[in-house]
DNA sequence: TTGAAAGCGATACCAT
DNA sequence: ATGGTATCGCTTTCAA
């Protein structure tokens, strides 16, 4: 018998002494490319399920100066495609072996003590899907050698990556789909104070309209939100019906704003797709819900994250790398408001 | 000028070297009760500063046999009330100075890995708001002291704290509500294999309507669904249709399947309040929205994650205290579809 | 392949 | 109050 006491935590040196072998035998083990015979590694695996032996990724991180961690900056996750994003998030990572640190931003300051907060974790990398990181932030991350990523925005710093809808082709999809309605007087709302991704869209939006009929038949009406969210869609509405402003068609840079809009709209007595065609970006399960039943660009949470793991992993063995910008495929979903 | 070659990364030496004091200083400089002297405490800042030194997570936790991590277990967070849960809990835990390490299960199997991860990071606690963890983790984690929490769940486990929202009133409220509107034919509808806060919900519920009325004139039918989700609900619905039974109110487990149910009785033609009262648990801003505008039981997420943070903190000073089941109040929210 | 030993970066105990 | 030092638990040369 042993003479452990009250020893309540396994160490990689308990096993080796079971084992009857040397502490790096046991770091092997548990290493991918570990030089082991089968033989030891079996004695220690042995060992170590016996004792319940897991590694502490405090001292394995410390000493590969990298934990296993992916720092993720969210925000606003009462919009349900934000949520969404972040599911897709937590599985890849967790399905590629990492595990993620979460962190809320409200105001960009915040963004500045989280990221070097993640760093102090030595994380693996970063998932910005809100906020504008400040240069000298991303600077400190890459000089540690800590991928940084950004989800639908524009970040103009090289080495930082992008991973983005395909706005060109949504927008066009869109403007397509009202114009092939023969919508005339067209809407393009957004929020005030919009980050890159919905003027962006909105510019695309803009460019295709102009594209299709060179002699526009049609007028384009801005609609801007006061908030970026469901009230503030919803407002506006109130405000276009008040102004005695028409519309036949209104493309909107996210799908919450468009069920905002479409409620809005309804409580003036006025529906989709009878009195005005409406296409919303994002499809989430809200929009598919039988109360909304939004035409949509959709485009994949899930091949957007796959694509942000890629990105990190890839920059993580090449940090010299210059930015790349990964587009994630859309396709126009037609449902009820835009038939 | 200092000899300093590519040193990428400045540790407590760097700054103690440069302000001319002993690592400990440094060390005490950034901890709560160091016993320090303003004098060298200013010089430690001074120099930390110009180097821009950040205490090592890592080092730090592997010292102190803990990190600064929560660990937090989520699932589903495509219902809405889940994931203002996990805003709520990712504010508190940001503003008490840990970092959330979120992952994502989805079989109860994943659950054990997920634990486990959490125990290798040395977590300072663990937030479980969806899944039953295995009574083997649980006692690992007490082990190592490491404070687990549970969220409208029951865990029958002793040293588990439990944070709930008051069922018990949140029933008796719905039913108040419903019989005072004359409800003679009374709904309840939950998902088929729901967790023990869906059925403690359904029990009190049955109970108050049994208390309200010694002989019921009312009729209770239960109303299970397929899936826990807004389509579960709105295919309960179609068949509660069907079945052609009649129903003048309904009480349903979450909101997010209310507005399922909701939806599906519009698409029978049957309408909320005229046709049949309808009062969902979880306040979320799905359910405020003009589409829906669903009377709830309220129960802050706020202060629920208050709560959570408030037992962890509280049992890790004291890791034998008894289960501790916290309520979190509840009110009834008056909106359309029962005013 | 294997083991010994030198870190990784910070903390805390023990003298001073 | 301050500095020296052992220690946290693991990884990784470096020899053998």
């Amino acid at each position: 018998m042993n003479n452990k006491k009250t020893k309540t935590v396994v160490t990689a040196q308990d096993v080796a002494d079971l084992a009857g072998v040397s502490r790096s035998a046991v770091s092997r083990t548990f290493t991918e490319n570990g030089s082991i015979s089968e033989q030891t590694k079996a004695k220690v695996l042995r060992a170590a399920e016996q004792l319940g032996y897991q590694v502490n990724f405090l001292a394995q991180g410390l000493n590969r100066r990298r934990s296993q961690l992916i720092g993720v900056v969210v925000a606003h996750l009462s919009d349900p495609f934000r949520s969404s994003l972040l599911e897709a998030l937590l599985s890849e990572i967790k399905s590629r072996g990492y595990q993620a640190l979460v962190t809320e931003v409200r105001k960009d300051d915040d963004l500045e003590d989280t990221l070097r907060r993640f760093t102090q974790y030595r994380v693996s990398g970063v998932v910005v899907t809100s906020g504008q990181p400040p240069e000298a932030l991303v600077e400190e991350c890459l000089q540690l050698s800590i991928p940084v990523v950004g989800i639908n925005r524009a970040i103009n710093l090289s080495k930082v990556d992008v991973v983005c809808s395909d706005n060109q082709k949504g927008a066009q999809l869109a403007a397509q789909q009202l114009m092939s309605a023969g919508c005339q007087t067209i809407g393009w709302l957004n929020y005030k104070d919009s980050t890159w991704s919905g003027v962006d869209r909105g510019e695309h939006f803009k460019a295709a309209l102009h594209d299709w009929n060179q002699q526009p038949a049609h007028q384009l009406i801005n609609i801007k939100t006061e908030q970026n969210c469901y009230e503030g869609a919803r407002a506006a509405a109130h405000q276009l019906v008040a102004s005695g402003q028409q519309v036949d068609g209104v493309f909107c840079a996210t799908a919450l704003m468009a069920c905002g809009f479409l409620d809005g709209m309804r409580e003036q007595g006025k529906h989709a797709p009878e009195d005005f065609h409406l296409i919303g970006f994002d499809n989430t399960p809200l929009t598919s819900q039988y109360s909304y039943q939004l035409t949509t660009i959709d485009h994949s949470v899930k091949e957007t994250a796959e694509k942000v793991l890629w990105c990190l992993e890839s920059r993580a063995n090449n940090p010299e790398l210059a930015q790349r910008q990964e587009q994630v495929a859309v396709s126009l979903l037609t449902r009820h408001t835009s038939p």
